[in-house]
DNA sequence: CGTCGTCTTGATTAACCTCAAGAGGTGTGG
DNA sequence: CCACACCTCTTGAGGTTAATCAAGACGACG
């Protein structure tokens, strides 16, 4: 744990990917051996423009990420949250150019990882080939999930419905429990995400209080009635693709998890 | 042009994949050497249904299908539509089970392919894990700016993007012009598409056709006014992530376009 | 102590939904 | 061949949700 942050962070990826690849040991090196560069930004930077061209990948080490869409107006909507331990923009190895700008909503670090490091580790093993691919095809689960939450649900479900997956990946990245956790962000970057504008968050988080399920101060989410909550949020863990969490968190890698392979 | 239709049918597919990715002969024949099942469908009939778990992929050889996500009160989003050519599921090779189902919107012809078949190409031929990995992205990239177009546009701008962008991809797949193509869906399944109810997008339908930008009739669109179409749309190419399209769309395999590998 | 970013609340407006009803088109059975 | 059912499209009237406009409070920071 008084590891250097690169490492660190390395090593909650791989834990991420574990959790529905099994990988070998030699899988398992290759990715705590990827070559790492730590960067710190402040909150509100945009570490990627709209429609740049990357070379590396951004793992998350400490803070919020997210993917965003400038819209003509100026206006931005974000359609992916980031967390310790995701590799945003994993999926630039194969789609260097794409149209999208990965900005930092809090102070955060994050760690570079180069197109060619990832690329060749997938090319030597092909099982990280297939975890990274997997990796990619999860995401896109999010954003698919993402789109029907945002066309089909009232304001008060989309709320809901995101304090509950950051719970929940916030507790299977062992970033806090599912009850109470960080979540270091606006009141007008969340309406960005939801596409709402931050005044409706901000009743609408009045409302969710004043029902006792979940409070949000000061980047923080407190749930007071997790049953209420998700109901509110028709809230269903499976759409995450995880396996449910144990009834303690593992506070490494969790071996026993590793099928051999 | 006499071939079976599953023939036919990866044909595209490996059209469509080289369109992003150089591939060499044996990865080209690898794909057309796929084994591939064809089975034909009605409209609106569940070709997968939410939460499922698959063993094959469904490459689309005719017909329209749309990736949904089923909610609490048994309404529909739709979250990605499928054209010929487009091997949608793709990812299921590596999240066989996933929370969305897969609907043939029109009568449809899909190709099954087995996800042992899709491992192991991609096993044999790491050009192809990358190909298949790339697939994956532009599929996520496709369901990003999905999310910002209904999280952030009014109803003209969803409806006349959604037409830019089929039109587009029609024409890249060599199944239409930008100004005039087939598109086989009903104004309900528009509706449930771009987050609208089937009678609002009547009424930009109207709007839109008074304002002599496009017309939609029987599954067929008239493009009557591109340019304001698509600054109506606030359309932007780029972000199919695709090389321009050529004067003329080549009829078959464009070889010239392959780079050596 | 003042400034800036964030949060909060109220009043008004606009976009879209819901409910309702009818028209057109197509397939099917009498 | 006609009658009927069914699906899709069309239009109107009224209601609801969330956006916009406006203003003030709170808190962190220089």
């Amino acid at each position: 744990m008084h590891q250097r942050p690169d490492r660190q962070a390395l090593d909650l990826f791989l834990r991420r990917l574990l959790l529905r690849s099994p990988l070998g040991l030699a899988e398992r090196d290759a990715v705590l051996a990827l070559p790492a560069t730590p960067v710190s930004v402040k909150g509100r930077f945009d570490i990627l423009h709209p429609g740049e061209t990357t070379d590396h990948a951004c793992l998350v080490a400490d803070g919020l990420l997210g993917r965003f869409d400038q819209m003509a107006d100026g206006g931005r909507q974000t359609s992916s949250l980031y967390l310790p331990g995701d590799m945003c923009d994993l999926m630039s190895v194969v789609l260097p150019t794409s149209g999208w700008g990965i900005a930092a909503l809090s102070a955060a670090t994050v760690i570079q990882v180069p197109h060619a490091a990832l690329r060749e580790a997938a090319l030597r093993h092909p099982a990280l080939a297939f975890a990274f691919w997997q990796d990619t095809a999860v995401d896109a689960a999010h954003l698919a999930k993402w789109v029907s939450i945002i066309g089909r649900s009232d304001a008060r479900t989309r709320v809901a419905h995101l304090f509950c997956e950051i719970g929940h990946r916030s507790e299977q990245a062992a970033l806090g429990t599912r009850a109470a956790f960080r979540f270091p962000i606006t009141q007008e970057q969340l309406g960005e995400t939801l596409g709402l504008t931050g005044i409706h968050v901000n009743r609408v988080l009045r409302l969710l209080r004043e029902e006792g399920l979940v409070e949000f101060r000061s980047g923080f989410v407190r749930v007071t009635d997790r049953a209420r909550l998700e109901r509110a949020a028709e809230f269903d863990p499976a759409f995450l693709l995880l396996p449910e969490p144990g009834p303690a968190v593992a506070p490494a890698l969790p071996h026993q998890l590793v099928p051999q392979h």
